[in-house]
DNA sequence: ACTATTCCATACGCAACCGTATGGAGACCA
DNA sequence: TGGTCTCCATACGGTTGCGTATGGAATAGT
């Protein structure tokens, strides 16, 4: 779409392009030479910044290792009771879309890549982890002390947003009132 | 694992093998040579049966489609109560297992491979919509008025089945009961 | 047994992609 | 201005997969 004059490229660009094209087009999207394609360029500039494809991946997975947990909880409004900050995180846990990622829907596309792809798996399960503590912890704050419902509520959050579901929110909202 | 002497291969044998290999190692492996290699025999056979690969990933799709939500309904106990039969469906509906598909989990990969093949996503949305209306209707007859509760609880299952939670069944249940 | 049909093996040309090698364009410096 | 360093373009060989063509093996029909 945009050829402009002739901007020089960091890694960062490729990584962003790599997100972007990871939840338009899926994982086989993330080849060297269809990136340099998106973004006006050639490999040449791939195979400088990166030593390989296996490299560049494993740098795009921990680029969204390390962003899109913190970057989540930090937008949590902390003036909002416990039970109002559960409902903001659920529906943000699995429906992020931070200008830093370029505004897209990441989750799906990553948990369809990590399906055939062991590394990504491997963060996705971190990460998992993570957030489910994190839910936990919301949840013995807001007063609800079943030990699956931080699994019931963060399932839930995935499946809406596989879903594509615009009544999201209040199905979130009445299970939340069901706890 | 298996290499048996020498058994002709019937168009179906091959649509089976593409099941367990989308489940297996996604979407990427639903490729002529591949599957060849899996069947132990050469592509040959495969641009027998099927005239090239949209037309057999058509017919992959068609064949789950039409299976996949009547086989489910099928399977349903119909000496229980509503309830029961909710449950069981829910637990069901994106966790099927049949022997006729190898006995494999094949939800997770299909909606992966629809982020990315869009005769894939328009098969799903229309089983989404028809195990939607079964699902309303179970619920109508289960004195759930609410009228989201169906999307929760789908949603709920597919998140479940995306997790891998052992726990499914449990969070099912929690959430069944707050309903 | 002869023929026809069904099914598969093999070989080919074509295209896409990987990773490397090499040179060139620009910036930056002295 | 000359040199250096950063970044990209291009060309190359190798691999993998697609779809076709063609012949052969196995099976069925009569």
């Amino acid at each position: 779409m945009t050829q402009q004059p002739r901007p020089r490229l960091s890694a960062e660009d490729w990584l962003m392009a790599g997100f972007r094209a990871l939840a338009d087009q899926g994982p086989s999207a993330l080849r060297a030479e269809a990136l340099a394609r998106n973004l006006g360029t050639t490999k040449g500039s791939f195979y400088w910044h990166f030593k390989d494809l296996p490299d560049y991946l494993a740098k795009l997975i921990a680029l969204w290792e390390t962003r899109a947990f913190t970057d989540v909880l930090a937008s949590l409004d902390p003036d909002l009771p416990p039970r109002g900050r559960l409902e903001q995180l659920c529906l943000l846990a699995t429906g992020y879309r931070d200008p830093s990622y370029g505004g897209i829907a990441l989750e799906p596309a990553l948990r369809a890549w990590a399906l055939s792809a062991p590394d990504v798996a491997d963060a996705l399960r971190r990460m998992d982890a993570r957030r489910l503590d994190a839910l936990a912890d919301l949840c013995t704050q807001a007063g609800i002390t079943d030990p699956v419902a931080p699994r019931a509520l963060y399932a839930l959050a995935i499946g809406v947003e596989a879903l594509g579901d615009d009544k999201g929110t209040e199905a979130m909202r009445l299970v939340l009132r069901g706890l």
